[in-house]
DNA sequence: CCGAATGGTTTATAAAATAAACCAAATATC
DNA sequence: GATATTTGGTTTATTTTATAAACCATTCGG
């Protein structure tokens, strides 16, 4: 049985990554409303993933307020797709 | 996005669960080797299984050697179950 | 016998997730 | 126009989880 890269296999960080395959991009509070989390957690994660090269988050301002914005990179991109075909060999899909 | 079940969102586990979905029952020799794992984390996980009740396991004897047998229980496959559909959300399949 | 292997369990440690506390700036309140 | 509150986060502490290490009883092999 194939390791499912740990990096993806957590509920939240599989969760965000999951939304940005289906977007452009998504700021943190749209993140944060969609998976239910914590400010504090999802800073956590996006860290991690940002830190393994698997989304970029650009930090900027929105009129007066800040605003930082997250969108998956290739290597997000793949790494995900081969967690998926990883996963599908446990499930039995 | 609906919740993981935290007991099977765990890569030993649910391997563990994903070889009991397919064959009547499987010893603790046997799914160590399958799933690559230590004794000891083995151990601790079919432990955690059997009191959420998703798995029995029988302690009995094959000849004079100890012999743990595991199977599913009606419960275990109906979360195994639960969890795929809210996994495949997460997937996009 | 004595050392290694088998089939585990228990306990300690490392890593992860989560929560709590905090911070700066903006906005609303009195 | 001070001050309390909200917004959009980060940092640090705590709890939970996973993993590894140590251990134990029995058995087998020489």
């Amino acid at each position: 049985m194939k390791e499912l890269n740990p990096l993806l296999h957590s509920q939240l960080r599989l969760a965000v990554i999951s939304i940005l395959m289906n977007v452009e991009e998504a700021d943190f509070v749209y993140l944060k409303e969609k998976t239910e989390s914590t400010a504090g957690n999802l800073s956590v994660q996006l860290d991690k993933l940002s830190n393994a090269g698997y989304i970029s988050v650009e930090k900027g301002m929105s009129g007066k307020r800040p605003r930082t914005i997250c969108s998956i990179t290739p290597e997000g991109r793949k790494a995900f797709e081969e967690y998926v075909e990883v996963l599908k060999t446990y499930l039995n899909i």
